[in-house]
This record gives C-alpha cells, structure tokens and sequence, in this order.
DNA sequence: GATGAATGAGCATTCATTCAT
DNA sequence: GATGAATGAATGCTCATTCAT
C-alpha cells in the first residue's frame, strides 16, 4: 500500500504489472518535484523525464497534472498516518502516554527522513495547493491530527505534562520541530538517530513535569523501523 | 521594522514619497502572494492586484519578477535578523544563556506571526527559489543561524544544556518549531502570548539540564537504533 | 529647409528658437536610430535618450510615433531631391546629358554618405514602412526617380546610351549601386573623392557607346560640395 | 537549392519527412517576413500564419525567434554562395576573368530575383540584426565576398579593368546594383533576362579598358539557366 | 517645456493537454 | 502503451502613449 520514491518493497504486492510499476514510478517522480519545486513549480516534463518518459504518457495513469498532484499529496500524508498507527499498534498495552509520544516522535520522523519525497512534498505544499484538490488529503490530514492530539490529550491527562502547557499548542511546536527537519537534516552530517534521540530528549523533558520526570523513566519503546 | 527599498535601513518611516510608498505596497504583495503561493505560482498579475496597481508598473520599480522575488526574500530575512538582534541587544549584560533563549523564542515568534508574509514567504520558498536568487537572502540567512548557534553554545558551555543533546541538532528543532507556527497558528484561536509562553517553556525545559531545571532529571533515554 | 543631422548649418535659418532646436534634434536622432534598427526596431526610448531628453517629451513636437517616423522619410527622401536639384540647376546650359548624369551621381553619393542619416533612413526603411506614412514620401520618392528618369532618357536621345540597354532598367542598376554606398563604404578606408570617381567612371563608360567613349571622354565635372 | 534543417546538405531533396517539410514551411515563411517586415517587425504570430499553423508551434522546430532568424540569415547568404560557386565551377578552364565576372552577374541576379525572399531577408536585414545572430551568417558573408573580389582583382591582374578603377570600390558598387534590383524590380514590368543583359552589358563595359572594349566584345557567356 | 508615474495593447515564450499513429 | 506533433491558454515583459505636476 505504501508507496516507497526508493527502492523498499512494500511487502503485499511483490510482482506488479508492468503498467503498475510505470504508474508508480510516475507517482514517485510527481512527489519527488513536487517536494523540491512546489505545486506551481511541478512540470509534467520535469516528472517525466524523471519517470524516464514522455509527458503525453502521464496521462495513460493519470486524468490531469491535478489528479496526479492530488494522489501524491493523499499518499504522503495517508502513508504518513498509517505508518505510524502501526508503530502505536505495535506497542504493549499499558505504555504510558509520553512513551508513546515518543514512539510517535520516532515514527513520525524515520518516515519523512527516509522516505522523504512523499512526506515532504505532502508537508510542504499543504499551503500551495488549490483546496479543490485537497479533500482526501485534508481528511487524512485531520485523523493524523487526531491521532497525535489523542496522545497529548492522554499525556495531560496522566499528568505526564506540565500544566502550564497546552496540549493544542505544543502539538503544533512538536509536529513543526519534526517537520521542519526536512529542510535541513543532511543525512551526511548527523546520524538518523541522533536527530530521533535528539528530539525525544527534547519533547521529553520539555512535557514533562518536573516531579513526574524523576519518579518514573523506564525506558523508551522500540517503534517500528 | 521599515522595509528598505534598496538595502539602505531608512531610520524614520514616517514620511516617505509617494513613490516610495508605491514600491512598498508592491513588495508587501509580492510577499503576500509568495507566501501563500510560492515561488512558481506568483504571477506578478497577482501581485499587481493585491498592490492595486497593473502589473507593468511594477516594472518601474523593479526589472524583474525575479528581482521583486528576490528582494522579499532578502527583506524576509534580514528584517528577521535585525529584529532579533535588537530584541537581544536590548537585554541587560549578564543575562543568561538560556534566558537570551527565551527572549530569540519570542522575538522570532512574534515577529514571525506578525509580520507573518514576509517570514513565511522567506521560510516556505527557501527551498523552491533558484539559487542565482538566493545569494544575499543566504548570506542573511547565515548570520541568522549564528546568532541562534552562538546561544545554544553559550548555554551549552555554560551548563544550561544536558549533555546528551547536541545543539546543533536542537536548533534546528527549535527553529523548526518556531517556523512551522505560522502553518497552523490561528490569531482567532488562541493568543501569540500563548504560543510565546508554550514555546518557551517547551525549550527552557526541554534542554535544561535535570539538576538545574528542579534538582533532579536523569537522562534522556536512548530511543530507537 | 534641410535637417541635418550633423552640425552643418543649413543657409535659411540660422538662429531658430530653442523650441525649433530641440525638435530638430528629435528628428535627428529619430533619422540615425531608424536608418540603424529599422521601421519596427525604431523605439522612441532610444530616440530620446539619442536626443537628450526623457521619451514623453516626443510629443510635445510630435503627435506620435508614425508621425514623426513619417517626417524623417519625407525629409530623407526630399533633402535628396532638393539637393540632386540644385546641383543639376547649377551646370551651364547645354551640358551634355552624361555629364548631367556625372554631377547627379556625385550629388546623390555624397548627400547619402555625408548626411548618410536621413538618406540612409529613408533609402533602408523604403519597404518596411506601413503604406500609410508613405503618402508624401512616395511623392517625393517618384519627383526623385522622375528626375533621374528624363537624365537617362536624354542620354538615350542624343544617344550617349548604347542601344542595347534599356534606360529604366540602368537607372535602377545605377540607383542601386550608389544607395547601397552606404552599407559598405566606411570612411576610414576611402576616400568619398575615390569612391565618387569609380562610380562615375563606372557609370560613364558603363552607359557610352562604344564609339562615343573612346572618342570623347574629358573630364568629369566638379558639381556641388 | 535545397535549404538544409540544420547544416547538412541533403543533396535529394525529394522525399523528406513531413516533419522536415513543416520546418522548412516555417524557415520560408520566416524568410518571406523578414524580407518584409525587417528584424524587429518580424512576429512569430505572421510567420505561422503564413506557415499556416500557431505560432507555439514554431518552438517545435526552433529554439527561440532569434534561432529561426538566425537560420534564415544563414541559409540566405549560404545558399546564395554555393549557388555562386557552382556556376563558376561549371565555366570551363580558360575561361576569361571578365567572362566569369558576367557568369557571376547572372548567377547572383537569377538567384536574388527568383528565391528573392532568403536573399532579400539576409541582404536587407544585415545591418538591423544584432552581432550575436550573425556568427555563422557573417563568416559565409565573407567567403562570398571573397569570391567576388578574387574575381575582380583577376580582371584587374589580366588587365580586363581599366587602371582608374580600384576593384575593391568597383566590387561594392556592382554587388549594390545587383543586391538593390530586388528592391524595385517587378517581374510584371520586364523580363529577368533582360535586366541580366543590361546588368552584364553595364558592368563589361563599365570595367572594360578603353582599347580592350571595342577590340573585342564577342560574345556574353550563357551561364546557367 | 519637460518629467515621473502609470496603463493598455501586444509579443515571445511556456506548458498542460490532445490526437493520430 | 507510448510518442511526435500541434494547440490554446496563460504569463512575463516591452513599449507607445497619457496625464498630473
């Protein structure tokens, strides 16, 4: 289901059909100038000769550039969502909220890192795109954002963060510190997981209350990968 | 706080000709338009309409739509790092690093949220805009970043930082999360002092050391691989 | 009467109102930026900036741009004419119908390459003008040709005109030959004198039978300056 | 005869692609235009209406407006050449300098007057078009000249050129006469033969040597067809 | 008389899209 | 499935022209 701009298979569908693969590699040029030059910025050409064809050929998989821009935007943030729903699954029940913020924090984070053009393309065009286009991405978007005020609704309401703080606003900071990365983690100047330590040290301590901080601290969850 | 039409501070804003004034709305719109656009999608038509003028006449005032971009990118910027230093400048000698912090938070905040086009067109385009237009919004764009990267080593040096973050990282976050404000932050719902008061305190206590910051406070766990 | 376009005082007028002046110099530039750029590549910018002065103040002088393209074509074509006049009307009754030719081709060659603006203007813009702006041009154009016309049919009659060649057609070779002067002659390599004397030499032994040319042949005669 | 896509002389110009022959609709219309309208009053939108088809469609085939002019320029000047060439080639050895000049007469005349529009662009559009457009057009123009004036300086070492005559001058007033023909001749009002016969005529005895004019004269040598 | 400021018409060029092959 | 060829709708930019000062 996930679709992957690199090389990683995704495991249920192993041998797909040439045309699937041609459609996919469209998809993955699309998010890939999509990221870098913006919605106004993304040529047909350009996607095609980065899909290694000819642009009258995109439109064999896809109705318009609209309905091309509208999927990637939808698979970036839909695999967003579901990437990290199976990191939050994957934890043992009864992990304490502020852990699994912090396996949210990883997730979050490996994801827009590694598999960066969908993530990044969906994050940094949110506020260029035409809303028309929007409707399946905005839905998505919304439960994403569900899913991460959930968690810092359950964190103050364990008393995991500090009263002092809004759980609406510091979602806000958090999710922007971990967006923002994109725009200048250079995976050749600091380790992936350096920039995950890094910040789960960040919005650890800075949730958490100064009594809680001490009395609990088991050890954090291995995410997903 | 004046915008300057060449690159020249003009101290006093108050009385300025009606060309200058002309020129100004211009470069008002253009950030206007930029930031919500992008740099592809600005049409200068766009910028004319929202300046109240026709687009030929923004040629009078600049040679090229390149060069009125340009331009909205280095003021961007640079009023960002003029206003930021001042804010600093003004604190009294001895204040400590991690107070300097609060104060380069708030300062950017605001100045971020108020004056929000053309920062987020600044921020948003940074990474859409061709280089050949980059070269004196980067040179800004630097002394930005090391007027942030002294503070975090002051407070590093000066023990107000826990050991395990590494503060190159954890500015990036920081600036991260001050920057992505603007994408999500509605003046209807919720005050800027809020947000100022929530981002501070996430930072201050997200990086102070666990003894400084209550007397207690381990570490950070080790995450993920 | 005569615009020149360098600095040769013409006889009639010679202290006009500063008025009169700047109108002349208008005209003047307008004559060397047509005679170089052409018809459509006439640009009144470049007119003004060759005249000193700011382009809106054409049309305190000139009510547009056709019309003032308009009088330098009439003022091209007519200094040419007024000049070859007085030149013929200068030679002594009963000079014979070549010689009259000799002094027209001198006339014509040295206006063209001396006050080469005007002349050239007019002679390169000829075919890229709208017919509109030609109503008087092409009146003076056909006195011109018309002149030259009874000079080679006089030669014809008193048969200083080989038989075989037929008047109209050597005028227009004989036109041709001096117009294009000016596309290649340049001053620093030869003399005006030189090239006025091959093209008369060219001329006369090029028209006079052969019996007539071994048989007379004294010298050609000096017309105007 | 053929006009080349590129370069390339493509001897049989039978059966080309339809795509070549677009493109070649294209370079005469541009030609025609241009011949007309001068360089700066050449629009793309009069090329493709007399190409019949839209004027984007040009950029199918051309770069830009300048590349099609300056292909246009080439062609005009470099077929004129090999046309040259060709018919001195086809003289036979021994063949009088005088005789060969009356061949390249015809061939220069016959060629301008038939294909008048390429010849007519490129010779009255050499001065309008900036330097940048006539590399290659310049460096043809040059070896044409040389023909030309290897001609004029032969007659001159045979003693076929009177000595008052200075060959290079003598050069640039026939090719004027030649070049100018297209500027009024018509072909409704006279036969091209006859202007060829009255352009040899004048220009043999124009040049000829006073002794050497009525010693020989025996017969103007047919050139091509 | 002359200029700064502004406009409207027009042109070169780009690009998504179509269609026959 | 895919491409060469072509088009129509923009969009940046130029330039003659106007007008208030």
């Amino acid at each position: 289901m996930a679709r992957k701009p690199t090389a990683s298979a995704s495991a249920t569908s192993e041998v797909e059909s040439k045309s699937a693969r041609t459609r996919q590699r469209i998809l993955d040029a699309a998010a890939h100038v999509l990221s870098v030059k913006g919605f106004a910025g993304t040529r047909l050409s350009d996607v095609a000769e980065f899909a290694q064809l000819q642009a009258p050929a995109i439109y064999y998989y896809f109705s318009s550039r609209e309905d091309l821009i509208e999927e990637v935007m939808f698979c970036g943030i839909s695999d967003m969502r579901s990437h990290l729903q199976e990191a939050l699954d994957a934890l043992p029940d009864g992990t304490s909220p502020l852990d699994r913020i912090m396996t949210a924090v990883e997730a979050h984070l490996r994801h827009e890192l590694e598999l960066s053009d969908y993530a990044t393309a969906s994050i940094r065009n949110s506020g260029q795109i035409p809303e028309h286009l929007r409707s399946r991405e905005r839905k998505e978007s919304a439960a994403y954002g569900r899913i991460w005020q959930r968690l810092f609704d359950d964190a103050a309401a364990d008393g995991e963060m500090r009263a002092d703080l809004d759980p609406r606003i510091v979602q806000g900071l958090v999710l922007g510190a971990l967006n923002w990365a994109a725009e200048w983690w250079d995976p050749r100047r600091g380790s992936l997981d350096s920039i995950v330590a890094n910040a789960q040290g960040l919005v650890r301590s800075g949730i958490t209350p100064v009594a809680a901080a001490s009395a609990r601290r088991k050890r954090a969850p291995r995410a997903s990968t």
